[in-house]
DNA sequence: TATCTTGTACAGTTTAAACTGTACGTAATT
DNA sequence: AATTACGTACAGTTTAAACTGTACAAGATA
């Protein structure tokens, strides 16, 4: 990390990465990804691939992909030094912000959809009611569609729920 | 699921899960738990291992693994039926407190006590302080640190942001 | 223009997770 | 007491994810 290291300093950077990778997982960052971004977020200046490839052991194309995922979820961005040929990255600035848009903003939208889908399929499923009725099954229909509304609900408190987070953030 | 079934009615269970196991996998449920604790959710009575089994067409090892994650989550709970030899499970009723109990105290819990592993963290690097600025790294190190200080606020703002969920749900 | 550098596509490999089938301990049934 | 039924431990298999090395395209350098 940078040119110089110390093994002790590297120890206290490896045991952070550990330690704050633990929370990034936790709200669905990959493991490798959350590494890799934290290596950033302590590194005070910004990171070639080959600087990052050599920190964490992990080969350069490793390294490629994973800045690329990262950079999809806006953790990170490419940093412009003239002079300098190679990409530089580094972790963007303010991990509330960061953490906000990419984690909780996708699950709000991600609830949305998935409660908007439920509710398509519940109108495929009242086209189906006199069939259920017929073939003597409408309990197990009728019981499915209450889960479904229940689903729907849960889904709503969901992105309310998250979104007020996002709101006390931004206050 | 139950004894008899309507292939129009399974298909309707088969989307159902798959459109709601993709907001709990978005919250860390492994993808096979989630559709399994669906399958109890959406079935009108408590299922046998063998009856989850056939209808997810998985083996009855498969579902006793799963039932067991379940169980330890607290996301189902066994029944007793007199009569019945074979064990019977049904997902917990209110999604909410399920979900709550599960997935959100967890993570309060678990930012806490990263919060804390870094606080640990912290007081050994003070320890190294004098090395650090003799071996001229010292830059480095109290970027670092800057860096730990930011993730233990940022712990803090995650328990706190949580605990008005969980509050908020209560009332 | 010819030569180096740098990032990434791709195929192949390693590693880990999910799943299955058998085998066995325990408890119910006869 | 003998037999059957049930759940799960365990070992082995399949499947998917993570990772690597080579090769190449695009851009910089000389």
């Amino acid at each position: 990390m940078d040119k110089t290291n110390h093994p002790k300093l590297e120890e206290f950077q490896t045991k952070t990465i550990h330690e704050f990778s633990k929370t990034l997982e936790m709200f669905g960052l990959a493991p490798g990804d959350a590494r890799l971004f934290i290596t950033l977020y302590i590194n005070p200046s910004p990171m070639t691939l080959d600087e990052m490839s050599e920190f964490l052991g992990k080969s350069k194309t490793s390294m490629s992909t994973g800045i690329r995922s990262l950079l999809d979820q806006g953790l990170v961005e490419r940093v412009w030094v003239k002079g300098v040929r190679k990409d530089l990255y580094q972790a963007n600035e303010e991990l509330y912000r960061s953490f906000l848009s990419s984690f909780i903003e996708n699950w709000v939208q991600a609830a949305n959809e998935h409660k908007n889908n439920i509710s398509h399929l519940q109108m495929d499923m009242r086209e189906s009611h006199r069939t259920f009725h017929k073939e003597n099954i409408a309990e197990q229909a009728n019981y499915l569609y209450e889960r479904t509304e229940e689903m729907k609900i849960f889904h709503e408190w969901i992105a309310e729920a998250f979104c007020n987070l996002i709101d006390s953030q931004k206050k």
